[in-house]
DNA sequence: CAATGACCGATCGTGCATGATCTATGAAGC
DNA sequence: GCTTCATAGATCATGCACGATCGGTCATTG
């Protein structure tokens, strides 16, 4: 469908061809390349890419056991879509996790750990600076993922990059109503979040993780509630 | 190895036979029926369940997805070990679950949820009653599912299940030590916890979700410093 | 006579079985 | 101790069979 899945008939080792489709399909997924409800066919894609559908099959498993697809059995399966419905379960966790994984943050990082996400943060700023929206998105996971893994506790970072996967998956709906001003405040309350992390002000980081959540918990909520309104005036 | 495992040779439906084979080994995996670094053979498990190995695979990369089963590449798949390095932030995680989904289950939970809840309540009383220690993991689990069901956030049983299941590995490996007391308190504060969740009483029910896990804490870390004073005495 | 609904077969795609191949490991030989 | 080779087991390819959907045909009814 893109040009970048359809140049993979390189030479590729035993082992990993199951993680390359994982990897191609996640991230076709999670950019909406592959929209909500989109059939993905086995045999296409094992034709596509060059390869049987064994590792294609166990790929899909994979993606299943996360939520990305629904597969409806004895038929074919599909690119699961956004539950709306329930969005606030969605925003109740994702900032919960925010929370928790920078007071871990704080509490557990050493210094190398600071290097990277300042590294993350730079390259979200150039996201910001460049007006590159698809960018800031993914920098903006990234920024977050890093500061979860200095928290150290991987069951809240396994659960914590579903949620900004899924998350980025929402946001790519209607980036292309990006304003500059919100961005640009993300960049500032990154850095104070990065200053509450070194210098190990757990109830700070927490502080500015919970208005950082409700930020773009509120930002999404108006581009949807914009959304809405655009297309009920059609 | 087991019986139940053996007997299986009966007639399956078309698209059953993966979950078949994934209930089976997720089951036999948290009762420690196989323990970790138990290596997990596809062929024999193939022949014992008289299916091919297409199957087996597919359920195998779904509990290594889960974190149950660990796939060495071109090697062999075994099942995951208990980190005791980290357990630590195993404790903070189900902590915290315990005291979300207990919080939203007062929130949101409607009658009929109670009614599932008090029934697992019921049955864990009869395993108390029993002192069937293995019974009691097992409706223990039951019960706060049902309570996490009850708060309707996906994300949150998810991982609180993932949780409780780890749980049951790690209480498995020292239930013999188990005491009267301990269970007969657990009882008597799963029945507040009910009161709060039905009074809609959100913070009480935190408190005394914070409480029983506190309890449950400090229950398995008992445990093992006791184990471990034991096989130092060897 | 036209419209609606039930039955039936073709077709597509998944679910499973099995064969072929490669890789890592451990044992044997130098 | 290093190299070579045999072997076990995972990885991938391919073939077959079942199940579901879809279109057509025919009977029934207004």
């Amino acid at each position: 469908m893109t040009d970048k899945t359809m140049a993979a008939p390189a030479e590729r080792k035993r082992g990993e061809g199951v993680k390359l489709v994982y990897d191609i399909l996640r991230d076709d997924i999670i950019d909406l390349v592959l929209p909500p409800g989109s059939p993905i066919d086995e045999i296409q894609l094992a034709e596509r890419l060059s390869m049987s559908r064994t590792p294609i099959r166990e790929a899909l498993v994979r993606l299943a056991s996360e939520g990305l697809v629904t597969t409806l059995p004895n038929r074919s399966t599909v690119v699961s879509n956004i539950d709306f419905l329930n969005l606030h379960t969605f925003f109740d966790a994702i900032t919960l996790m925010y929370r928790v994984t920078t007071r871990l943050a704080a509490e557990f990082h050493v210094p190398a750990d600071l290097d990277v996400i300042r590294a993350r943060q730079a390259a979200f700023a150039r996201a910001v600076e460049a007006h590159d929206a698809l960018a800031m998105i993914a920098t903006n996971r990234d920024f977050h993922a890093a500061i979860a893994e200095a928290g150290r506790n991987p069951y809240y970072t396994g659960l914590f990059c579903r949620l900004l996967d899924e998350g980025r998956r929402i946001l790519r709906l209607y980036y292309s109503s990006f304003e500059d001003r919100l961005p640009q405040r993300y960049v500032a309350e990154h850095e104070e979040m990065i200053a509450a992390i070194a210098a190990r002000d757990v109830d700070g980081a927490d502080r500015l993780a919970k208005a950082h959540a409700d930020q773009i918990v509120q930002q999404i909520q108006q581009l949807i509630a914009r959304d809405r309104r655009q297309t009920l005036a059609l």
